[in-house]
DNA sequence: GAATGGAATGTTATATCGTAACATTCCTCA
DNA sequence: TGAGGAATGTTACGATATAACATTCCATTC
């Protein structure tokens, strides 16, 4: 699959602190409830419940974050239990590990393909997921010979938002 | 400090199966040793311990083994004593963090800047930094709006020679 | 509407990775 | 030669992740 045509690298795809974000994760789960129809495999009540904390926010959230969640209500799942789950939603594209922070984000186009790279906030810990052409195609040139088969790209530092409001 | 002018970027810079590996960890404990001094920073035991653990190879170890090395004389160190030697070694340049396997590696050339990439062979473990002024600048352009301040470029993939050795 | 077989989950235990907190020792320098 | 910071020793614990096996669920087939 050839990278997007980006739009995504813009700055603006950082998502704002005031955005409707119950919309993104209901969004979220709607697509992900699609597209494993259309797939044929099973989208179940712990995958839902998985894939609903991560979308709780914009930020990466641990596995046993997530397990708290899923017990939050009396339950007494197991932490093989989160990563299961963690499995699947990976492999369907719906969520991505964050290597650097060993956590877990949400990704708003499982449908395409994920030559991404990873914006993280240091402040508010939010991640933008971009796909910037120019990047994929300097990766693709760097390394001749090499045959790559996955890519872990993640840029720390400051969004704009946080930035803006740093003049304290 | 303005990225390097690559050459590191070629496919050659993976380093053979065959080549004289005992330099390679020689050379970069002399390197540290003389940049501690410039330094003013000590150079002591337990940190020269800890970088020969992970020069033994160019694929990346993980902390408790490198303790297992420490300890494999008779001492018992804590895992503690590990981490504190890594956050040295990391602070100075000299080994780098491979996130996307939670282990370490050497750096090759800790006196230069370290807007570097990393290319891990699934096959064999090796890893090679490379230093790719192409990704270097298409990275600085993907996030108009967000101030960088870290990068972490982990490429995944079969190496060269591992690619020539599997027509099994 | 059973039988069946693979997918999913339950459960226990353990491996692996990383740090907090405080005591002690070492080294440099005035 | 003491004073003070750097480095190490030590104990304890927190955080992340997986192995192995038992059980349950569920779509398909007969």
């Amino acid at each position: 699959m050839p990278p997007r045509k980006t739009g995504h690298a813009k700055a603006q795809s950082f998502p704002a602190p005031n955005h409707d974000h119950a919309a993104c994760a209901t969004d979220a789960l709607a697509r992900a409830e699609r597209l494993c129809r259309a797939r044929g495999v099973r989208f179940t009540e712990i995958r839902r419940c998985v894939l609903k904390a991560i979308w709780q926010s914009h930020a990466p959230i641990g596995a046993y974050d997530i397990l708290a969640g899923l017990n939050a209500k009396g339950a007494r799942h197991a932490p093989m239990v989160v990563y299961r789950a963690l499995e699947f939603l990976q492999a369907n594209g719906f969520v991505h590990r964050v290597a650097s922070q060993n956590a877990f984000i949400g990704c708003a186009h499982p449908d395409e393909g994920h030559d991404s790279q990873f914006l993280i906030c240091r402040k508010c810990g939010t991640v933008a997921e971009i796909a910037n052409a120019a990047v994929s195609t300097a990766l693709a040139n760097a390394a001749p010979g090499f045959a790559v088969e996955s890519r872990t790209v993640e840029i720390s530092g400051v969004c704009p938002h946080c930035k803006d409001h740093s003049h304290a």
